[in-house]
DNA sequence: ATGAAAGCGCTAACAT
DNA sequence: ATGTTAGCGCTTTCAT
């Protein structure tokens, strides 16, 4: 098992000073060329690199961003991460991933460890169960910059990045009425959830610029598979006066697109259907779906982005940013040309 | 901004020797029970947290597993790295993740990376476009232990965890004969790649089991979505000789069912069909598909803790174990019971 | 142009 | 029972 050289034993065997061999690898103009010479092609010969341990303890820096994130089985919290380890390898950074599981107690533990390793930052969605902000304060305390995506507490002033949910359920609802319909159906999440009160919101602006009256029976609470079977009657009962519908994600459009199909409906020539997400789903159902996306990868690197400036940008005080995310509409052939 | 709190700090306050805190708070049989007292309550107090930035520099270790792997959006990648993330959290251990986007150089730069920041221990699984395996030796070399899941190289001596393809297409098979079938339709993947050669002889194996003569008309390389939509003619073709299909993917085989679907064929009445992978879409598809669950998860777990007895077993010399992985049978609608 | 020494925070011989 | 010292690998003043 090899030995990792250090600058000591470089300077050991080229009979200079350890100062010497670290200045010459670092191309300080203080050292002769001819030593720099010698000491980097030896180094370059026997493979040396520095020890990041010795490094990040001496500057108190490691380089490393941590990310706290409640499940990464989950088509958007990946993407996400991908979008976050792209940027941060492009800058030299490496990432460190702790999973909350929805658990508040692990999310306190994890954001302890984060800071005990030093992390240069930390990129955090809150946990479902999460309702104090104590470890989060205590990060920024010690001077970790934080910024949340997706799930963020309104108490702490951070940056934060979002996908605009109220702008993505405008788009989806203004395509379904400019292919024509004009008797939308929402099938919503509880409001008392925030995507849900703003995907509802933008279902009802869209309307509303359309100048088509909104109808509250036209909303349904409805967001999961088994939901669609279990409301299955409803929606077939109103399905001779809709001719769109606009759901609050995939998953529940493509429920709902199976329901519909069984009982003879078409789609998209009877009924338009739209959903939210544009997840790896949405091209494997039938039909394929038309969707929103939901763009993981970009908040993931936005995040990362404002991150990395807090970090470098030590110097003055830092005014917090929202950055939003305008989702992109996937036109797939659920819905009409 | 608030300073970390050390030991010196504490030593200087409470006028006693660095040392003396040290030992107090790991509770060494040395220190008077007072001291003890009075060192750790003010410690709590002062909520004093070890820096693991000199802890790993002076015991050269570092409390964390190192990952490459191909691309984190993905399912199976995603759930192994959940099943390795718990492990590892229970036995105090973080995971540093690199993605190498089936980039070979980035491997090597993510190899190295690892090695710079001295991980305890590297679990990866191989870029498609990696050929060469230097930067793995480099790795063993200098005493990182390295344990591979899913994609392993033959070349190198290593703890390897795999799914066991052969046994799940041979499961597959046996249970669309058990449910009736005898003209079964394989829609495989190239046999250049293991796991169509290995998924394939699976299929094989189980024909012979049950005594029905392999026909190899029967089998057509087809391991896409797009793959299904070329090839529609030949299978629809044959429908009418076939009872079953076993495909290579769950993506082919939920294809392959819109295909038969929409010619009127039942599944599984007239026709069953299964897959392999069991990822999200085998739930949400029309009929749910019966497939065979890759284990992601679990192969994770097993990854680690191979690799965690590595870590930690540095005694003896370490005889390096290939672990497989049964998958196991999920029965959904699209086949008959 | 180079070297010696101190220090980042912690621990573990080695004193006493 | 406690303190002193040295050292993990590196950088950086401060000499020379």
């Amino acid at each position: 098992m090899a030995h990792q050289v250090t600058i000591k034993d470089i300077a050991k065997i080229l009979g200079i000073s350890a100062s010497t061999v670290s200045r010459a690898l670092k191309d300080h103009p203080d050292i002769s060329p001819k030593t720099k010479r010698m000491v980097q092609a030896f180094a370059q010969k026997v493979n040396y690199r520095p020890n990041a341990l010795a490094l990040n303890l001496r500057r108190s820096k490691t380089n490393t961003i941590g990310i706290i994130i409640p499940e990464i089985v989950h088509h958007f919290f990946s993407s996400v991460i991908s979008g976050i380890e792209k940027v941060a390898y492009a800058a030299g950074y490496n990432v460190m991933i702790c999973q909350s599981n929805e658990d508040y107690n692990r999310e306190v533990i994890d954001a302890q460890a984060l800071l005990d390793n030093r992390v240069d930052g930390v990129l955090m969605s809150l946990s479902k169960t999460t309702f104090d902000h104590d470890h989060i304060r205590n990060l920024i305390d010690h001077g970790i910059p934080v910024v949340f995506f997706d799930r963020a507490p309104n108490e702490i002033e951070a940056d934060k990045v979002f996908i605009d949910d109220f702008m993505g359920a405008k788009i989806a609802t203004h395509h379904l009425i400019a292919t024509g319909c004009r008797n939308i159906l929402h099938l919503a999440a509880p409001s008392h959830l925030l995507i849900g009160q703003r995907r509802r919101d933008g279902y009802i602006k869209a309307l509303e610029e359309n100048g088509i009256q909104f109808n509250p029976d036209f909303i349904i609470k409805c967001d999961t598979r088994d939901d669609v079977f279990a409301n299955a009657g409803k929606i077939l009962q109103l399905a001779n006066q809709i001719d769109g519908i606009f759901t609050v994600n995939d998953s529940t459009a493509i429920a709902t697109m199976q329901v519909l199909m069984k009982n003879g409906i078409r789609i998209p020539e009877h009924i338009s259907v739209i959903g939210f997400g544009d997840g790896p789903n949405a091209n494997i159902c039938y039909p394929p779906l038309s969707t929103v996306e939901q763009k993981g990868t970009e908040i993931g690197k936005e995040a990362t982005q404002l991150l990395l400036n807090q970090i470098e940008n030590t110097e003055d005080i830092y005014k917090p940013t929202t950055k939003t995310i305008t989702p992109v509409l996937r036109i797939r052939e659920s819905t009409l040309m």
